[in-house]
DNA sequence: CTTGACCCTCACGTAGCGTGAGGCCGGAGG
DNA sequence: CCTCCGGCCTCACGCTACGTGAGGGTCAAG
């Protein structure tokens, strides 16, 4: 049995149903004046005419396109507008939020890949800017070690921002340090020597603006790997041998030098 | 000269112009306690350290991709999130929307395109469903009278809805009551009968549920255009000699059964 | 007369701040 | 010392388009 369409209208239910608007939206475009009911019972409820189906009707349609009330009602009141034009201007907002959603989502991809991978270069790329010494492996290993790690994630969304560009930069930032400590040891400046000290400070200030921020703890901790990893130390070694040591001995020092004990170091 | 970067931190305003954002945004964060300044002087105002920087940057990068709030609050105080799954979330969000604005795109598209051109078909389709008599000026013409009356209006948002299916079910609805006028005259009813009243009646009904609502007013100056206008004439002399002159009667008959004088009819 | 479905009017909550209002602080000039 | 201007502070309401109850009448059926 089909509702008994009084010939009067129907109740905010009913019209809610057909329209599949809620019953809380048709108050709303009450309230605001953009849809009122022309009739009501004696008792205050609300009844939709035929006309006034065919006005929500039309809100619908513009509602759906994603259309604002006041503009709407300015289309639907002001004969005066231009309905086209109205309608152009919307169709470019959209497209421009359809544009800088597609941003977002870019964004979110790379984020997504450095978190995933660490590094958003092709092996190809990585082999350039490192050197054929470069292990492509070494940052999934990185990553299997760090993942969820706080600094995992500074390290992550940092370098989600790097063009190829700037991680070559780096590079060659990390190989002039490389060749600076070659040379303070070959110039026989120890661990603990005021150019020694500068170098570590050097090194701890290049890391955290490439990797994440590096407490002198955390440094003391990275030293010590340097030089027991077999990969670093032969990295360090390859620029001068014994550097490996070296290097861990002038951070040990530095570190004892700011009221650390280098033997108690932990990476927190 | 550069701000004094005093050791202790810098001022609401002076992070905000470094982060890019309003002092009101920091205010915000303050208040809701995603990023509080762990500082502040004697005096209440707040000092964000370089500490404080490091957060709200990380903040500004997620706030970027989209994130609310509550998410970003949770992936920076509660390590357990996964933050590859959270940001995989927030892609497909950002997907979703995308589709969403591109299908609202193309509905804007079809609506301009209603309210320009008044058809959404090609001319084959038009010829295929009005028949080989139509022509595809009409529309034009159509549209050059009518733009910017609101019974365009009702015309362009029904008919941007419309697919080809639906206008040939509409064109064989108008088919059916044309043949049935005919049969109507050649029986011998004639213009204020009951059958030729039946008949203005589902005609009003019909024209009502295709194009725009018609008044019985309107509906005189229908009929008279039906008779005068070579073209619409043409058609219903085509379905039965006369008939074009015996539909515009029985309109005004109607008309004046209802109480309206045809004479003075006017379209509103 | 009761019951359950429906209706009414407040009125607060939402996300992320914008935008004043009204008033205190800090450094420079007179 | 006073004043001035720019910067800072804390309320606190405003914005979109309703969602979601709270508390209480209304309507048709049993």
């Amino acid at each position: 049995m089909p509702e008994a369409t009084s010939a009067d209208g129907l109740t905010v239910g009913q019209a809610a149903t057909r329209l599949g608007v809620t019953i809380r939206a048709l108050h709303h475009w009450d309230e605001i004046g953009l849809a009122r009911s022309s009739l009501s019972t004696p008792t205050g409820y609300r009844l939709y005419t035929a006309a006034d189906l065919e006005r929500l009707h039309r809100i619908v349609v513009y509602r759906e396109l994603g259309l604002g009330l006041e503009r709407i009602r300015a289309i639907l009141d002001d004969s005066a507008t231009d309905v086209p034009a109205a309608l152009r201007t919307q169709r470019q907002h959209v497209a421009d939020r359809i544009e800088h959603l597609q941003q977002l989502g870019a964004g979110l991809d790379r984020m997504i890949d450095a978190h995933e991978h660490g590094l958003l270069l092709t092996v190809q790329e990585q082999t350039a800017i490192f050197g054929p010494r470069w292990n492509p492996d070494w940052s999934a290993q990185a990553r299997q070690r760090y993942e969820g790690t706080p600094q995992w994630q500074q390290y992550a969304e940092q370098s989600a921002t790097r063009s190829p560009a700037e991680w070559q930069s780096i590079a060659d930032t990390m190989a002039d340090l490389d060749r600076s400590l070659g040379e303070s040891m070959q110039a026989g400046f120890t661990p603990g020597s005021p150019e020694a000290q500068l170098l570590v400070e050097r090194h701890r200030a290049v890391f955290s603006a490439s990797y994440f921020s590096l407490t002198r703890q955390m440094q003391v901790c990275l030293g010590r790997m340097y030089e027991s990893d077999p990969a670093f130390a032969a990295h360090y070694d390859g620029v001068r041998t014994g550097l490996a040591a070296w290097f861990r001995q002038s951070i040990d020092a530095n570190a004892r030098n700011h009221g650390i004990d280098p033997d108690t170091a932990s990476w927190h």
